[in-house]
DNA sequence: CGACCATTTGATATGGATCAAGCGATGTGG
DNA sequence: CCACATCGCTTGATCCATATCAAATGGTCG
């Protein structure tokens, strides 16, 4: 029903803390990063799955990364994209509640959940920021149940702003992702994505010299259809 | 468009801050309710409103309250419904990102932000309960996107087992809201969350005794319509 | 060049929205 | 105590946005 994901050998992919970071922050902030290793992942390797034990938190250092979940008849739902600099797989409890996978080759870099918890009851501006990872994501879900009420259009028009406003403010978009996870994040269909695109680039509003490359010619428009 | 929220004079809703409860914590947890008063509001009275400041946080003691947004169209939709015991209206930017009204005359335990972020800053226990309390938000909203990419009788199913669980474990479920606030939690309309629940009364999965009233007679088919 | 995969485009079907009544409970004034 | 207005909900008829089914196109890699 949907693009099958390669299945790529997970414990080759998954065990190794490949390089270590000897990075040291200069800011108190940014110890949570202090402790960590950056690993590949290749395009469409598991970075880890639904109610697996929550053991690391990962940040993006470069490609793209989905959360998804896929519902019994086989309906996928993309949770969120992850691009550089980006954190994910923070959870409060110990067990994942999406799965998460590599969209293009990217590098993670990973840090064990335990040791930052630890942290954290020691440090408050670690525990401050832990909570305010959460709450980043919870801004990240809300916006995401406004999109999810809205026509086509408006999905996909807010779907593009959003991408631009984080990927630099520059009007051209690369988008990591294939037309079926955007689908799979605006609740729609592959074909409904496609035939958007085709309407605002038809309006110019958008233009798409190639699939993956998208450039805002008409921001105001699309501010107007994101309602 | 939609039906018009009774406009009831603010001030003399907000400001007072009625009885001061007395109550001392006995578990550390509990320290967050320590110093709070309690406040009515009546049906369909405004607890705050999008991007006023977050001065407060709130408890439900008794009746019900709902969060929503509204877009510039008029489209409202509601983020999520708080019973008796449940939390809401914590922020960790210092606006609050929804609209608060009561369903029904309730009483809101109202405790000042500004208070427990510095209790959070002494007390470890304090912020991991702030921290918690944003997660429980975020399991909430991830649910929701979930609801929200399904049919429509899965919609209603889901939403019923959902206030089943959180109203006790009974099989009948007394509702607080009206089948407008259900429609713009699921993102329907009035029309459709009518004829779903007749047709899931029509196949015995649930009775109607009175329209606020519910009672689930098949709990399996339910689960299984949740997907 | 040819196979494969992602994307676009076309034709048709359908679930839920919209428009429009009807119905039952609740409350109000005569 | 009853007539009547009001409000929330249900039911009916029709329409439309998006899904579904199907095929064509284009880009990439061996």
């Amino acid at each position: 029903m949907y693009t099958q994901t390669a299945m790529i050998n997970r414990s080759s992919l998954r065990q190794p803390a490949l390089r270590l970071v000897p990075q040291v922050s200069s800011r108190m902030g940014d110890s949570i990063e202090m402790m960590g290793a950056v690993m590949p992942f290749g395009r469409n390797a598991e970075i880890y799955g639904e109610n697996e034990p929550a053991e690391y938190l990962y940040k993006v250092v470069s490609g793209a990364v989905r959360t998804y979940k896929v519902l019994n008849d086989g309906r996928r739902q993309i949770g969120a994209f992850y691009l550089p600099g980006d954190i994910f797989g923070l959870e409060v409890c110990d067990e994942h509640t999406f799965s998460a996978e590599a969209i293009a080759d990217c590098k993670v870099l990973v840090m064990k959940r335990s040791a930052l918890i630890a942290l954290a009851t020691r440090d408050n501006a670690v525990a401050q920021q832990l909570w305010a990872m959460t709450a980043t994501e919870l801004q990240r879900a809300h916006n995401h149940i406004m999109l999810l009420i809205k026509t086509a259009q408006e999905r996909v028009a807010g779907f593009l702003l959003e991408m631009a406003a984080r990927s630099g403010a520059s009007n051209e978009i690369e988008l990591p992702m294939s037309r079926q996870d955007i689908a799979d994040y605006l609740g729609l269909t592959i074909e409904t994505v496609s035939r958007t695109l085709t309407q605002l680039e038809i309006s110019a509003v958008i233009a798409v010299p190639t699939s993956r490359r998208i450039v805002l010619r008409n921001r105001a428009a699309l501010s107007r259809l994101n309602a």
